[in-house]
DNA sequence: GCTGCCTATGTTAGCGCTACCAAGAGCCCA
DNA sequence: TGGGCTCTTGGTAGCGCTAACATAGGCAGC
């Protein structure tokens, strides 16, 4: 059967606001401003309205919406692999505080190395699509050929403001200082340190301020060991460190490293605390039920990436922005795993 | 300044497609053609409008594209708690997979408790802005006014088909039934069993194969000590199980609750694998090195993810679906938290 | 040289929604 | 009674894109 020119197949076989209008007796505008929640529909036309939706199960058409409006209703979130605990803490927050919000969240994760695939998936991430974008850990900005949009807010959790967007992050340098000091308070001569992914922003911070923190104390400066945040590489790490019995201290970048320096101490038979003294970073949940309790450093990842979606709706509401970098205060958690030297 | 009635500032100040296409001389639908790599545009043709799209620095409006053709590119996952790992891994999973596919994520997150806000998120997530549906967790399902849509695919992972969908999941039978076969093979009378939370679908797949097995080998079935995934409440589980100085066999549902467990056996004096044998659930990047390493069964969550994408492209295409329920096999990594009973 | 067909490009309309303007209804007060 | 006000509702156009159809030009075959 012959279609007159122009006419097409409805493509989604969902009812329309028309379809909604029709039945409930009134124009689509007014159907608009029932599901739009606008003034000035009387409380009848309110319920015929919302009977007729609920009767054909109405659901709004967000491309349609977001065509006829310029907003989407959606960030856009880009991340390294979730399955560090950092990152995962924040998007965890930063999926949360949107959907508070009112926003859905469009996350994409990428692998050091973004393939054409990838790419793509991030170019639609990053086209029209999204009213905002939270890019998780500054690393990210680096990776080749990942053009941001520069019609949207940018904000970096994990960060410094010189990547040329505002940033929020925890204090890395606090929370590195605190565990050198910690450990040197207890009466250590110097401090052995595991890294994170050597090109990791937490992980050069954190690097930095444990070398500093060492400086500042007049303390030798040992060479760090490079992890790459998991527990094997901590394992790994420990047993290279343990080789010197003067070793007495280590702080490892994250709690999973520091697990791994647990178990290789264990191996060797060396004795934490009393033998050895371990500090991690980042509080994970298992952190306070490893053997012993790690002590480490409790950041608060999740008021990163509240606070990231925060900025982020002001820049969306076009208010200006405090540029300035925030850090969020870390916290020391003492536990069993560290102690004065023997 | 007055408009003309009908005229509207534009509301996105990116170039569009009419732009381009008066840059490059032609008309707009070459430019969409170039745009979504048709055949039949002459390399000059091309070539044009590809210099026109780089000198405007073009990107295509995806809520036009979506809007005109009824695809938007995306799938949407509806989750519990992302810090389970269970629920991490999938999710990671689903969404390489889903870039792979060249289809951007919507992610939403879930509590227990489903109030307004999150639910107009997911309203969202579940209007038209997508084109097919990943559940992750089959207790999704029983939230409360969490209507699904019914326009579009969806999948289940970590659920059976007789919730209305396809489902895929990781084979928890076998998983509980191979860590409780392996601990009465080395000759333990009973396991006992600290189990996930409690209305979760693998937490109770899990207690109940636990419970096939002792009664297959005719062992007693000792009340369960229920959990909710921490290592907190492993911890707690651990210390009530071992007031009873004749268990010497626990299998908790996850790595974090038997961590938990060691602990709190390490507190109480209780040498692990010799007093006391531990099996955990997940594998988690830790789990080898704890103290002592956990034996643990190792489920191919990447797997599921995948293969719950999978499932669901196939859907997306109109095919056939084979709609059986999904198991991938699990293995068990042994390594030293289990032994012969003293 | 004409028909017929194929290829490259253009024209048109409409996807579902909302901003803008207009208009009718009801009301108050002079 | 009428002018001006508010409140509710409707008409219209267009957001940027693409499917379907239309068309111009080229070229083979007779």
């Amino acid at each position: 059967m012959p279609r007159r020119a122009g006419e097409r197949r409805r493509l989604v076989q969902q009812p329309s606001m028309a379809d909604v209008a029709a039945q409930a007796g009134v124009s689509a505008v007014t159907v608009s401003r029932v599901v739009n929640g606008h003034a000035s529909v009387t409380p009848e036309t309110r319920e015929r309205v919302e009977q007729a939706m609920r009767a054909l199960g109405y659901r709004a058409n967000t491309a349609a919406q977001a065509l006829a409006t310029g907003r989407f209703g959606t960030i856009g979130v880009v991340s390294f692999d979730l399955t560090a605990t950092g990152n995962l803490y924040i998007v965890d927050a930063v999926i949360r505080e949107a959907q508070q919000a009112g926003y859905g969240v469009n996350l994409a994760t990428l692998d050091a190395a973004i393939d054409a695939r990838l790419q793509a998936a991030v170019r639609r991430l990053t086209s029209l699509a999204i009213d905002g974008l939270v890019v998780v850990e500054a690393r990210i900005l680096d990776a080749p050929s990942l053009r941001l949009p520069d019609n949207v807010p940018v904000v970096v959790a994990e960060g410094a403001s010189d990547v040329g967007y505002p940033a929020v992050g925890a204090d890395h340098g606090a929370g590195a200082t605190a565990a050198v000091e910690h450990l040197l308070n207890l009466g250590h001569q110097t401090v052995h340190h595991v890294t994170g992914l050597a090109d990791s922003y937490p992980a050069v911070r954190r690097k930095e301020a444990w070398q500093r923190a060492l400086r500042r104390r007049g303390c030798g400066i040992p060479e760090p060991v490079t992890g790459d945040w998991t527990a094997a590489s901590g394992y790994a790490a420990g047993l290279e460190l343990l080789r010197d019995p003067g070793v007495t201290a280590i702080f490892a970048a994250n709690d999973q490293m520091a697990a791994g320096v647990l178990r290789a101490a264990a191996e060797l038979g060396r004795r934490v605390p009393d033998d050895l003294s371990v500090v991690g970073y980042d509080d994970a949940e298992v952190a306070g039920f490893l053997n012993p309790p790690l002590t480490t450093v409790r950041q608060d990842l999740a008021g990163v990436g509240k606070h990231c979606v925060n900025v982020l709706l002001t820049a969306m509401r076009g208010e200006k922005l405090d540029w300035s970098t925030r850090l969020l205060a870390p916290e020391l958690v003492i536990r069993s795993s560290t102690a004065p030297p023997a």
